[in-house]
DNA sequence: ATGCTGTAGACTGTCGACAATCGACAAAAA
DNA sequence: TTTTTGTCGATTGTCGACAGTCTACAGCAT
């Protein structure tokens, strides 16, 4: 068969997947602001399709806790109180405390471990030329690798689901996190507690660190009006 | 107003609730078998409704992880080979476990303690009778407690979406599940554990309760062919 | 004024029909 | 025979139209 380099996948997602994407990315991001109302009709005809699948994915949303849909009312961004922040960061706690276990309980401490270290070197890289986004995506593969190394499909999956959120909270309140290099500094107790396979030691570091973060965003958080 | 005590709340759900659920259930009990295909078609004259309601609700449970649907090749219920079950009861011990400790630290076990002890008693009549069924129904009341107790609503989300699986799992393999008495006696030490705000003691037979749980279930699991 | 009733407008919920895509098998080409 | 191409039937993906439901406000009666 003839292969053609200059040929790549076309792209072939359902328009409901498109809507998906886009829609999501809009709250994440911020675009679509809490308590703001999603009118199929106006979005149906600014992506250019039918209701149907503008609906499919607006559904999708709602099952994923983004949005919140009253019978015959529309749906609206899902608006966020403090409680819901300090719920979220918790959770994610909990999520990472279990998954540092698991990783010394199956004896990958070290293999994980290196790979973190590499992680951390990149985000000192960056923290050193204060370049805050590039921290913060580092910072969130930092966390994703935890997690994935728990190799746990249901808890990744749970897991994706709770961190679209916190991006979603991040971006609300495009804070400054105080001194990066620290941060960064911090990232290496924890790998350096996960090397030395200390369980309790790791969790408390994780919970701490979790912790301040949720606290920072917290911090002056202005309650919306129900 | 004129008040008639005759009349009650009219059905006002939407036809994808009604799908949804019914759907849900099947998935639930066993009904609707692991690999088995949901056709759109077919459903929904089964229904009695269109496709668009159905596709809704399709739509619903794949965000839930309960189906999987192929691009043009249809949705089958989710398969569950011995790794998911192991993921989700460990996965549901950890959410348990974290339960307890926020019910600890803020207070609340004598309360939470003193509610689950009440359950356990009705489990302990229901055991008596050996009702299984009634058991499990009871079992699942005494977990759910734990979890509300710790007063978070994204746990409490994230508990629903994981006990539905756990259900599913349990109506495949209706179980014996082993002597009735002695596992509402398992309960009550794990009530000892909170009452005393015994954290690490009480996590540690939360842990063992789940594992063992799991473990009868995945003894001898017929593992699906991919 | 006050409270009920009924319309209007905007939006969501549902439907039936059509288009697009896939696997399998038959037909044609090598 | 082996490989490629075309066609078919089944099923999902998408569309436009219509029906149902809500809020707000106007009109009417008390």
């Amino acid at each position: 068969m003839a292969k053609l380099k200059s040929i790549g996948q076309i792209n072939t997602k359902s328009l409901r997947e498109r809507v998906l994407d886009s829609l999501r990315t809009a709250i994440i991001t911020g675009e679509l602001k809490p308590g703001e109302t999603l009118v199929e009709t106006d979005l149906a005809s600014q992506f250019g399709v039918s209701r149907a699948p503008l609906r499919e994915a607006i559904n999708i949303l709602n099952a994923e806790g983004l949005v919140e849909t009253l019978p015959y009312h529309g749906t609206t961004v899902k608006k966020l109180a403090r409680k819901d922040i300090e719920e979220l960061y918790s959770v994610r706690s909990m999520m990472e405390g279990f998954a540092i276990q698991r990783i010394i309980d199956n004896g990958r401490a070290s293999t994980v471990a290196e790979a973190l270290r590499a992680i951390c070197q990149k985000m000192l890289a960056a923290a050193e030329k204060d370049r805050l986004i590039e921290v913060n995506r580092i910072d969130r593969v930092f966390h994703d690798t935890i997690i994935a190394n728990a190799q746990n499909q249901l808890l990744t999956s749970l897991w994706n689901n709770v961190t679209i959120r916190v991006q979603q909270v991040m971006s609300l309140r495009n804070q400054s996190k105080g001194d990066l290099q620290q941060i960064t500094l911090n990232h290496l107790t924890i790998v350096a507690a996960i090397e030395a396979e200390n369980v309790v030691e790791a969790v408390q570091l994780i919970n701490d660190h979790i912790g301040s973060a949720g606290d920072l965003i917290v911090e002056g958080w202005e309650e919306p009006e129900p």
